[in-house]
DNA sequence: CCCCTCACCTGATCGC
DNA sequence: TGCGATCAGGTGAGGG
């Protein structure tokens, strides 16, 4: 589900929840959920910690803690955080993880719930957290995603360019839907070998990287089904996407028929008129 | 190293 | 209504 859009839409949400507030207690309800922690070790390192603040980093949630550590979480497909002042601890399908806080907006509890159980939430040393931080490529909105980084991150590649654009690894925070808007935004067919883009070609891709990714922010990310955001409210992208899931709809930029092809086991959306 | 396939899960949807 | 096949926003292990 959430790609950098949603994370950055949860984060701000939790960081407006819960940044200064002190952790009463965690409860892990679904121990997968934090393998390969023991859902003691998750729960006493977070007990009595001070959130910091929250943030992300890619599609990763990060909350630091008044003691140097971190507390991250990847939401993979299904992965949803619920801010409530409600204490009351229900039996309730896909409950992964409560905990309650105090802050000084007041108290209340987080709850994680995670339908396909993909999500994991582990709290890390830095000296953990380092070698996942080094290992996720450029962040795509960050003064350091210029042309040249861009152009370093496709050379050499004969990949699709679509498959390029979800690699983790090169560039952070980029799932499916954004890669084939981004595609589209740029004009460029995402079977394209990646490392073969000239200079003005791999300009307009960052560019539309940029654009996508703000335009999606605004808009709070894209709710199909799973997404909602720490207060349960939906994005607004899905209103606005150009080619994701309309396979035999007309581009509106040249008419022609949407095409879906499957990349890396994934569907790829595109317009063959105009995205060459 | 590069890149693809598959497995990990549950639930929604579609065709029969 | 039921049932099986297929698909879904992610990612890492394994293998060619």
């Amino acid at each position: 589900m959430p790609e950098l859009p949603e994370a950055e839409t949860i984060a701000r949400g939790l960081n407006a929840c819960i940044a200064g507030a002190r952790v009463e207690r965690a409860r892990v309800h679904r121990s997968e959920l934090v393998e390969p922690m023991t859902a003691a070790a998750f729960r006493t390192a977070l007990r009595d910690r001070r959130v910091e603040r929250v943030g992300r980093r890619g599609k990763w949630i990060v909350a630091i803690l008044d003691d140097g550590r971190r507390w991250v979480t990847q939401l993979r497909m299904t992965g949803r955080f619920t801010w409530s002042e409600n204490s009351r601890i229900r039996s309730e399908p896909h409950l992964s993880l409560s905990v309650r806080l105090q802050g000084p907006t007041g108290d209340g509890t987080l709850r994680f719930y995670d339908v396909r159980r993909f999500a994991r939430s582990w709290v890390l040393d830095q000296a953990a957290w380092a070698p996942i931080d080094d290992r996720l490529g450029v962040e795509p909105l960050s003064d350091a995603f210029t042309a040249a980084a861009l152009t370093e991150v496709l050379a050499g590649s004969r990949a699709p360019l679509r498959n390029v654009l979800l690699d983790q690894n090169r560039v952070a925070g980029i799932g499916n839907i954004y890669a084939n808007e981004i595609c589209y935004l740029a004009r460029l067919d995402p079977c394209r070998p990646a490392g073969g883009l000239e200079a003005a070609e791999v300009r307009r891709l960052r560019s539309a990287i940029q654009k996508v990714l703000h335009e999606a922010i605004e808009r709070r990310g894209t709710s199909f089904s799973d997404y909602r955001d720490v207060l349960g409210g939906r994005g607004e992208f899905q209103n606005v996407l150009r080619v994701y899931d309309r396979a035999g709809e007309r581009c509106e930029r040249c008419g022609n028929e949407i095409q879906r092809v499957v990349l890396a086991g994934r569907s790829a959306f595109f317009c063959p008129g105009c995205q060459i």
